[in-house]
DNA sequence: AGGCTCACGTCTA
DNA sequence: CGTGAGCCT
């Protein structure tokens, strides 16, 4: 996951720090990191379908620590699958139902402690047990967001607005996507974390210690993001033997890399794949320009605004379609699911956080505190493992405003005791006297667009005069390459005004906010902090995804109450004009002719489809470093598109839709059918726009493969793939994944076949030409041969 | 021989 | 994450 070596690499600049020095802040996480490891506490009940919350449980004691020293966290969720990382999830699903399998033959044996092994592997985790945890966050107030697609570009938006002023997760592409402060390896019994600062970069240098040979020193932005796709990432696997210590040399000594795609090409010892180039474009543009959610517009947006020049249907795919805005805004507060776009099921209702909150010391046997204020509950508390819970106070429903706490017995320790009392009114009188404690944001002064100038630091000079033949090389490097250099930063004098207005929205958001005293004492103080100076205690924003006014109970209410929330001001889409509520536009190839393509509801585009497709070089030179091949793109899918969709495409396979696209399999004559293809048109708008015949999609997962409780899951749909042979299909089509194991399982379709590095067979590519669902099978079973 | 990439095994929530 | 096999120079 994420850019094999930089981290270690990155060794001399990492700082551990404690979570101390953060006081005061806003930070995001990768919520993913935490319900992940959260879920390993709970596997066997995942797998087996024994409703649980304990993942829930483990991230919140994550949010109770950092809140507990001051830190005001802002949980960020992913959302739907890009483009860029379709086409694993059937493998990733195969493999963890067998292991479901075997841990279920285990258990029944009675040997549950393998059972337990298996478990562990198949468990995942799904937007609804994301959805456990929102429940748990909005009950205490905690900041979150569901990212339209992946998380880490939404974390990335989030520094750069300002909003938050670092990022907490494990992935080192956060670095890649810019951001300026990245924390790792949150240790939480050490409470420290472990901090990567972007403007630490130009001190790594080729002789600094762990460096690994790598220098970044007075690379820009640009230059280390194509470094570090270059050395492989999520998005695109790297040429066989690129690893990234050899794309930093060569990106050092060739500057672009187009030049040094080129450079190795021509040195012929490794095998370009066709159409890398174009793919490394299109990677580019993801870690650029992905589409995120501005709570502050309340719409997608672009991560950062793409250069019209060089953008394309192609690309405006791959980086995420746009979703019509009262989606998207739903969708960010996690009332749909992210995958179908349907509204989030709650699969363990019994659940219903209160506002309690368990101090994180464990040792000192539970303090309880509970967070007042707020909206009462109506109901009482029952039924649930969850309800450790008494029944919820009454409490005054100004949400904003502050109140008193309220005490509960906990369930843990089922007392409290007059120190634990005593603690929640010091931590209330703390809040008091440090109400307007702003957050310190050290945001970046050029908002979205960095200025790509080198920085010459004091450890720059240092290296330089430490490797003297370095030193000139990278000057040079810094002083040239402006075209490399100033990709996609450069502001669109039409977007510019926008942006500004939401740095402008966003300052005042802050402002309004001042002397606004948090609405819930969330800190339980410990022994220890009694005797410690009282922390300026940061001021907290509601969710910004609920309405200022019209905030509705998480908790209580369900999703369609929230919904009415969302449509009050009409939304101007800057790129997409909004289409019908529950299509999204999005490209989809046709296989048959790779021009054609075809909407479904969320992006399913197989760019292997797009790319590559001259056979006849290696690779892909098209036109200059800037500009990109653009197929032609039709627009909006036909009925009858529709139809050679469902024909072809792999999802159609699903039993629910079967029938309809198997029923004939005679194109021409389906297309003579007018009231057919209304039918199937339909059906597929029924299917993919409502999803109502995909009922189990609501338990698909989110990153990779699906678990659900009872073992059962939908695929999810697959990218179409090109019917005719032989045809050169992009690493793209390849399993490439956030999970570095993924890459193992990827197979390149014999590009690089007589390499040596040939692991990858062509059995693959004569399988792959068959129709997606068969290939897929077949694919799996391969793999899972390879790995036993 | 050394450098580099890639795969495997281990550990841990 | 660390180690080691294997390929390349």
């Amino acid at each position: 996951m994420g850019i094999q070596g930089l981290l270690p690499a990155l060794k001399s600049i990492q700082n551990t720090r404690h979570l101390s020095e953060f006081s005061g802040q806003t930070i995001a996480v990768d919520a993913y990191v935490w319900l992940h490891k959260g879920v390993f506490t709970c596997a066997t009940e995942l797998a087996t379908g024994i409703s649980t919350h304990k993942y829930v449980n483990y991230a919140m004691e994550k949010v109770r620590l950092l809140r507990h020293h001051g830190i005001e966290p802002y949980i960020v969720f992913d959302g739907g699958p890009l483009p860029a990382k379709k086409g694993t999830e059937v493998e990733r699903k195969r493999k963890r139902d067998e292991h479901l399998a075997r841990g279920n033959l285990l258990a029944s044996q009675g040997k549950h402690a393998q059972a337990r092994d298996c478990y562990l592997k198949c468990v995942d985790v799904t937007p609804q047990m994301a959805f456990q945890l929102i429940k748990a966050l909005r009950a205490e107030s905690v900041q979150y967001i569901v990212a339209p697609y992946e998380a880490d570009a939404q974390l990335a938006f989030l520094e750069r607005q300002g909003i938050v002023s670092a990022i907490l997760t494990e992935d080192s592409d956060l670095l890649v996507f810019g951001c300026k402060n990245v924390l790792l390896k949150f240790d939480p019994v050490a409470r420290t974390v472990v901090s990567i600062s972007r403007a630490d970069f130009a001190s790594v240098t080729a002789t600094s210690l762990d460096s690994n040979g790598i220098s970044l020193v007075g690379w820009s932005d640009n230059q280390f993001r194509a470094m570090a796709i270059l050395s492989g990432c999520d998005y695109l696997p790297s040429i066989p033997g690129i690893g990234l210590k050899t794309a930093c040399a060569m990106l050092r000594r060739w500057k672009t890399p187009q030049a040094v795609v080129r450079q190795i090409a021509l040195e012929g010892k490794k095998r370009v794949p066709k159409g890398y180039l174009d793919q490394f474009r299109l990677a580019e543009k993801c870690f650029l320009h992905q589409r995120v959610y501005d709570p502050s517009v309340e719409k997608l947006v672009y991560l950062s605004d793409v250069d019209l020049q060089s953008w394309d249907d192609l690309a405006e795919a791959y980086i995420g379609s746009d979703l019509e805005a009262t989606l998207a805004k739903k969708l960010a507060a996690g009332d749909l699911d992210p995958i179908t776009l349907e509204p989030m099921i709650d699969i363990n209702p019994g659940f219903r956080p209160s506002r309690m909150i368990r101090d994180i010391n464990k040792g000192t046997g539970a303090t309880w505190s509970i967070k007042s204020k707020d909206k009462e509950k109506s109901k009482p508390k029952n039924g649930g493992i969850l309800n450790f819970f008494g029944p919820n106070p009454t409490i005054p429903p100004r949400l904003k405003s502050p109140s008193k706490p309220i005490m509960t017995v906990g369930k843990a320790s089922g007392k409290r005791t007059l120190a634990e009392v005593m603690d929640q009114d010091v931590a209330a009188k703390k809040k008091k006297r440090f109400p307007s404690s702003a957050p310190t944001s050290p945001v970046t002064s050029s908002k979205f667009f960095i200025q790509s100038g080198v920085r010459r630091t004091s450890s720059a000079t240092v290296q330089a005069r430490a490797s003297g033949s370095y030193s000139r090389a990278e000057k040079e490097n810094i002083a040239s390459e402006p075209a490399f250099d100033g990709d996609s930063l450069i502001a669109q004098p039409g977007v510019d005004s926008e942006i500004e207005e939401d740095f402008q929205f966003e300052a005042s958001a802050v402002e309004q906010e001042d002397g606004y005293i948090s609405p819930t004492p969330s800190i339980s103080k410990d022994e220890e902090d009694f005797s410690s100076p009282p922390k300026p205690h940061p001021k907290r924003r509601v969710s910004p995804l609920a309405d200022k006014d019209d905030f509705v109970d998480p908790i209580s209410s369900p999703p369609a109450a929230q919904s009415s929330v969302s449509l009050r001001r009409p939304q101007r889409l800057v790129h997409y004009s909004p289409s019908p509520v529950h299509i999204d536009p999005v490209k989809v190839l046709v296989e048959a002719s790779p021009d054609k393509r075809l909407e479904v509801k969320r992006g399913i585009v197989d760019l292997k489809d797009c790319l590559g497709n001259d056979p006849s070089s290696e690779i892909d030179y098209s036109g200059s470093d800037e500009d990109s091949a653009t197929p032609p793109y039709p627009s909006p899918l036909t009925p009858d598109e529709l139809i050679h969709q469902t024909q072809n495409h792999s999802l159609i396979t699903d039993s629910n839709f079967g029938e309809l696209e198997l029923e004939d399999p005679e194109e021409k004559e389906l297309k003579a059918s007018a009231s057919r293809t209304q039918v199937v048109a339909a059906k597929w708008q029924e299917r993919w726009a409502h999803g109502s015949s995909y009922p189990n999609t609501a338990f698909l997962k989110r990153r990779e493969t699906n678990i659900t409780p009872t073992g059962r899951h939908r695929l999810q749909p697959h990218s179409q793939r090109a019917a005719h042979g032989n045809v050169y299909r992009s690493t793209l089509d390849s399993p490439v994944d956030a999970n570095r194991n993924r890459k193992k399982l990827t197979f390149f379709d014999g590009n690089w076949d007589d390499n040596g590095k040939g692991k990858f067979d062509t059995k693959m590519l004569d399988l792959d030409t068959e129709n997606t669902e068969i290939s897929a099978q077949a694919r799996t079973r391969l793999k899972v041969e390879r790995f036993r």
